[in-house]
DNA sequence: GCCAACGTTGGC
DNA sequence: GCCAACGTTGGC
């Protein structure tokens, strides 16, 4: 999961203990918060959108999907003026600290092969909820952040 | 600031 | 339904 670290970094996210996921607004991203992530799951926490950006720690799933409250929040730059509350538009989950790591670069990240063919590394990718496999997540959680 | 690679919008 | 124009993301 990407986040800007102006917006939420580990740090804030270490500090809170929980975040919910807020102000997703891109259908595929909120389509694997609402119907694909299970409470439990494991988050690898991607800054984007900073001078260095990379895994910056571990998180983990630890809500059911709910309504994004900011859609329908006017004040709230994530407002949604045709969302509905009787048929919401935007989910997210909340996501839990877990422990920070030591940065895994984006071009670090590059140079593995077993991480080649990851969704958030892929040429173009803008969607800032991606899935990982199974092999890669013991690949960067076994390998690279003992 | 630039620009590739999208996703969204809206006229038709 | 098509598609041009526009907006956004995000690395560099």
């Amino acid at each position: 999961m990407k986040s800007e670290p102006d917006e939420a970094s580990i740090d804030d996210l270490a500090t809170r203990g929980t975040l919910p996921w807020t102000g997703v607004r891109n259908y595929q991203a909120r389509n694997f918060m609402r119907d694909v992530m299970r409470l439990g799951d494991g988050v690898l926490f991607y800054h984007s959108s900073c001078p260095e950006p990379g895994i910056a720690g571990l998180a983990e799933v630890s809500s059911a999907p709910y309504p994004d409250p900011t859609q329908f929040d006017p004040k709230s730059d994530y407002y949604d003026k045709a969302s509905k509350q009787e048929a919401p538009r935007w989910s997210l989950v909340d996501v839990k600290f877990v422990r920070k790591t030591p940065l895994i670069a984006l071009p670090a990240l590059r140079e593995y092969d077993a991480l080649a063919d990851m969704v958030v590394l892929r040429r173009g990718n803008r969607l800032s909820i991606t899935p990982v496999t199974p092999a890669e997540w013991r690949f960067i959680t076994e390998k690279l952040m003992k």
